[in-house]
DNA sequence: GTCTATAAATAGATAGAC
DNA sequence: GTCTATCTATTTATAGAC
């Protein structure tokens, strides 16, 4: 342990280093759970430069939450432009959140554990990113049924489709791995390609009223 | 707070009680933000009643755990044998989880919760019991297909599938209730037998290959 | 910006009386 | 079975020197 990443090219210092290693703390012990010395040993800094740059835990906690859903809307603006239908756009949904997860591994357990506390360490500008985000789906589904390629679903359906196995897939590899060592039907069949593309056919066949 | 449902029917005496408060604990603050003296309070008893009960707080979560899998395994159990086809079977596969999670509140949030966590916490007993799970869905699907209805998938990326949407919506009822109250589109739109109807019709879309 | 030392509160667990 | 009192360890956070 201790002493991680630093001197990394694109290190930001020491703040950025905290920032990291609370990612990993969080997500691997939840808010409650995570200890500040821990990330302090884990970024290779003193326990007081993480209150000299943050106001506290929670404060943190807070950042990266925010950060997390920034991440994901600015992925979801750079992928779905460079598609023009409908379905591509819908394809590219999926893609980016998956994207995000890998770009991000902290960012499924941490939001998974946050809507079982229920959001309660939300701040309200971060929850008008989410809440966009579910609006970019919506306009998605609207413009397909505008373009009598989509039946009407609801677009939280669709969403809750989408994210929760893409999101499951990423945050369950640790508990994947557990149970294959236990001897069971642990599950290494398939990759992250695979699943996306499953819930890209899946999503579109409901929008696209084949069932 | 204090003193909950004490001399209901039903009611096991002190040990079930503090099994039922360290349920909402657990499932509102995860294992490591719930707090023994909390538990006790909600529970109406004195803490030292936990320890005469229960080896430790791990041991009381752990006992959370496996209780919650055995409920599903049971449910899954009692609906299936009340349906002949395949489709009726998945159906139900969706329709026990679903009603496991309403009698069972702390369910997908605790569920969530140790996905993220790696399943740390879980025995090797309950995990078989999780494994077991897996394989009666994946049995069904090898009976459809065996009968010529459904197409080959991978009956773990069909669980998540399932699993994945129908636990999220359970789990994430105040998250949705504080985005709604945040002025978001917070979706009140439907309820459990929308979305139980709509998994159902996704998932059986899905095997059955119309897509 | 960085470190040492420490305050101050919280929380898991147990001893022992009744 | 139940309760009081308490031990002990952990942990967030800050004061203050360099």
């Amino acid at each position: 342990m201790a002493r991680r990443r630093r001197g990394r090219s694109g290190d930001g210092g020491s703040r950025e280093w905290i920032f990291r290693a609370a990612c990993r703390e969080f997500a691997g012990r939840g808010f409650a759970g995570a200890n500040v010395d821990r990330i302090a040993a884990a970024a290779g800094v003193n326990k007081a430069m993480i209150y000299y740059h943050f106001k506290s835990k929670a404060a943190l906690y807070r950042e990266i939450l925010n950060d997390m859903f920034v991440a994901v809307a600015a992925r979801l603006d750079a992928m779905a432009s460079a598609h023009t239908t409908p379905e591509g756009k819908i394809r590219a949904f999926v893609e980016a959140i998956a994207r995000e997860a890998e770009a991000r591994p902290h960012f499924p357990p941490i939001w998974f554990r946050e809507i079982a506390e229920g959001g309660t360490h939300l701040e309200l500008a971060t929850m008008k990113i989410v809440g966009g985000i579910v609006q970019r789906l919506a306009a998605m589904i609207r413009e397909g049924i505008e373009a009598g390629r989509f039946k009407p679903v609801d677009p939280l359906l669709v969403h809750a489709g989408i994210v929760a196995p893409v999101l499951l897939y990423y945050a369950s590899g640790d508990l994947r791995k557990r149970l294959t060592r236990a001897g069971l039907a642990g599950a290494d069949s398939f990759g992250s390609d695979d699943v996306i593309a499953h819930v890209q056919r899946v999503t579109l066949g409901t929008l696209e009223g084949k069932m």
